[in-house]
DNA sequence: CATCAATACATACATTCTGTATGTTTAACT
DNA sequence: AGTTAAACATACAGAATGTATGTATTGATG
């Protein structure tokens, strides 16, 4: 005799999920990883701690799943403008700017650099970020390999260089430096790489 | 009739403090910031939470403390080799080279790059490499600007640029990849910014 | 459609940690 | 010698984390 089938589990746990999700969002920008508290993520969310911890292994495993999305949304921006450039070199440095735009967008830096560093280890983050946001970069400094348009020098430890400038670039201009400045510097380390 | 002064204020207090640094530096390497607790580094340091709390404000004081000897030590480490190069550029890069060594040594990347910017934040810890490690490096850039030895850019931001590429080449060879490689990619960002 | 199983929570609990408050010992000062 | 102050040591209050357990709603099944 119980009735009111209101909503599937389905449509139910997506919403559940994306009420973490976005309360965790905001205050692990606002505050921090370690600053943040469960009690504080459920009461912006609405729900309970149970449905947290129903929902993810542990706080980390939010973070976790909030990182990836950013960096997705990071990889889908890269895409959208890296495709139009004349040279592979020029492609670089569109890929970078809009890299360095999309990450210092909606406090991207705070999750997927500052925190994302420190709470889930270089190497998971590393993983994550080869997932979604290094793959044009790769792809961009292989084919200016194969071109010889670049320094002859090991693929990998490249990709891992200048994405970890690109970092430094992005956290800087979180922290208020004017990207104007930055940019163009960014366009001249990576215009290092190239054989002149 | 109480008797013994086996030891004086001043050296006690720095024998504790010693102890308790030295174990912190130990434990946050090893599990990070957060992951170590206070009575775990006071059992290690052989002393007790008051000591800890007697000396420092708080566990981000002591870290703060941490970080701060690392960074005097890179800062030394830099001053010793950077004072003999032929050009600018060469003196750019052999003090580059000095920091991503002195960096990847004893932990230290974990300690000044990763925990710190977490914990400390990047102003804050900003502010203490300014103090210790980029001295030498914003002498050596305004010394490139004034002598027309690189292309004309805003000298904050560019300090800001090229320290956070060494940090991210200090952070490479912390997680693994070969200095041997990492190395000559470093020198060919610095080799963007010269005037050819 | 009645029942059983499973998912999605909600609540309670045990442990641990942090910072502070307070107590005690030892050095420093007069 | 006696008082002050520094250097701890111990005890405590509050909060947070993850788990265990209880409940309600959905999904599957005969």
């Amino acid at each position: 005799m119980q009735v009111k089938k209101a909503i599937s589990n389905a449509k139910r746990t997506e919403k559940t999920r994306k009420l973490l999700i976005k309360a965790g969002k905001k205050l692990f920008i606002e505050k921090g990883f370690a600053a943040t508290s469960t009690p504080e993520i459920v009461k912006a969310a609405g729900v309970t701690r149970g449905a947290l911890y129903h929902h993810f292994e542990d706080k980390k495993d939010l973070f976790r799943a909030i990182v990836e999305i950013d960096c997705e949304a990071v990889g889908i921006e890269i895409d959208r403008v890296a495709l139009d450039a004349d040279s592979v070199i020029d492609a670089l440095k569109t890929g970078s700017s809009a890299f360095v735009k999309a990450t210092t967008t909606q406090g991207r830096a705070r999750t997927t650099l500052i925190e994302g560093l420190a709470v889930l280890g270089q190497k998971e983050l590393l993983e994550i970020e080869d997932r979604f946001t290094r793959l044009s970069l790769r792809q961009g400094l292989e084919a200016a390999l194969e071109q010889g348009a670049i320094k002859s020098l090991s693929l990998e430890p490249l990709v891992e260089m200048v994405s970890s400038m690109l970092d430094g670039a992005a956290l800087k201009v979180d922290a208020g430096f004017d990207l104007a400045e930055i940019e163009p510097i960014v366009h001249a380390f990576i215009d290092g790489l190239a054989l002149e």
